[in-house]
DNA sequence: CGATGGTTTGAGTGTTTTCAAAGAACGTGG
DNA sequence: CCACGTTCTTTGAAAACACTCAAACCATCG
């Protein structure tokens, strides 16, 4: 991805509106959010730093701009009418998120942690035809891998089971995060449950049946993730339950 | 979608190879199946007919086409390593197909029923410059609804039980097939379990279960369904299941 | 008309979910 | 710095849902 060729980064400090969003509270309609993207710049791209769990922007805003996490984590998420919630993806240092197809935003996004991102103005199918060090090639490039990984998704969500779909998860975010064996995980097993389709319990059964199969280890710390043993676990994400 | 502005439409003959893909054989290596898509011709495209079962290009052959379809159904398929399929998308008649980001195809694509496709030269980042009837924002915009499909693919796959996801298949499929309270289906109870992450029992249970709450009526003639109910079918493709 | 292959139905099993409670980390205030 | 309350996580037991295996059914085609 590139991150180069940015014409004003400016940061701006923490907002005043917070607001979190709660998975477990109330669902009330995404239009009702107002979406905390309130500076307009034209052609410009600004640097804006938000709380953990503070919206971005919400499902069904008009989508006037899209972004890039700079450091921190996205998640990026949608509500069916009676509550539950799906995350689509999460999005880590350098992933662009927020281009749209049509008028508005089809998930919310939130920061999961405290995150930086860098905004740009509009996005879209107006981005197409645009000239320049931003325009046309990098924002197909951004829209394909959402695809890709979009495709993948669906895969793991609709032919794996738990252990493989955890598997994956942790293989994934490990080779993303590039921090080592040692990743900390930002999101909590409730985003992960929302987004391997799976709920938090079984989550947590699965972690633990991985670290007594001595494939990954669970130290005290909240949210980290050791992991002890690549190729086994690269086999448990796929399917492949004893070697 | 547009389906105007062609150069040269010529439908060409069934082809002689047909090596027709069945899921339940032995699992071979996608690249050891040569594509289907033999003619190559520059900046033109042509028509070209595929009978049932008939593969138009496989999973990992390198992609220098992308097509639409004309009239029939195609699937686009990815194995896993241990013969598990699922099934992406199915692509009806005015859809893109074949798009790529990649050097090679992400899925296999069959032919349903017979079908006929027009074919493109090339497919993926070299075709956004392209000037013309045909390049730039229409590719944009089919790869942009390849993405919301996959997108509430996953969110189906991950969040809803056999009942709704069968509800929201059909109900889908008759706004996509426009053909008035009866739709023929062109794809196998087995497609359908592919796509919807069951198996062809639960997708049959699900379906005389519908049957029998009178929201749809399954005629004797094999892949035929009439809708009776169109708002409880709606309703049960939401989770409603009473109302 | 009989053979074939896809579909439906049935019974039993297994994985995941649900419901419930205990356990452990984190933040706050003393 | 420790104690406490809160929240997240883990664990357990029972139930639900979809899966597996198996057989019957019935359109379609030769």
């Amino acid at each position: 991805m590139q991150s180069a060729s940015v014409i004003q980064d400016t940061v701006l400090p923490w907002p005043s509106l917070p607001r979190t969003y709660d998975p477990r509270q109330a669902p009330h309609h995404p239009r009702d959010i107002p979406s905390a993207l309130a500076p307009r710049v034209a052609n410009k791209c600004i640097m804006r730093a938000f709380k953990r769990d503070q919206q971005i922007f919400a499902e069904g805003v008009v989508a006037e701009f899209s972004a890039q996490v700079v450091t921190g984590a996205v998640r990026m998420s949608t509500l069916l009418g009676d509550g539950r919630r799906q995350i689509d993806a999460f999005h880590l240092a350098g992933d662009f998120f927020g281009i749209e197809s049509g008028r508005e935003h089809r998930f919310s996004a939130d920061a999961i942690v405290n995150t930086t991102i860098r905004i740009y103005r509009s996005s879209g199918l107006d981005w197409i035809p645009a000239d320049g060090q931003f325009g046309g090639k990098a924002v197909f490039a951004a829209l394909v891998q959402s695809l890709e990984s979009a495709q993948d998704h669906a895969l793991l969500l609709g032919k794996k089971c738990a252990r493989e779909k955890v598997s994956t998860f942790i293989l994934n975010l490990a080779e993303r995060l590039a921090t080592g064996n040692t990743i900390e995980l930002p999101m909590s097993r409730m985003d992960i449950a929302d987004y391997l389709g799976l709920t938090i319990e079984t989550v947590s059964r699965s972690l633990t049946q991985l670290q007594r199969d001595g494939i990954i280890d669970l130290p005290c710390r909240r949210g980290a993730i050791v992991l002890k043993n690549r190729p086994a676990l690269r086999r448990a994400a796929n399917g492949n339950q004893g070697f």
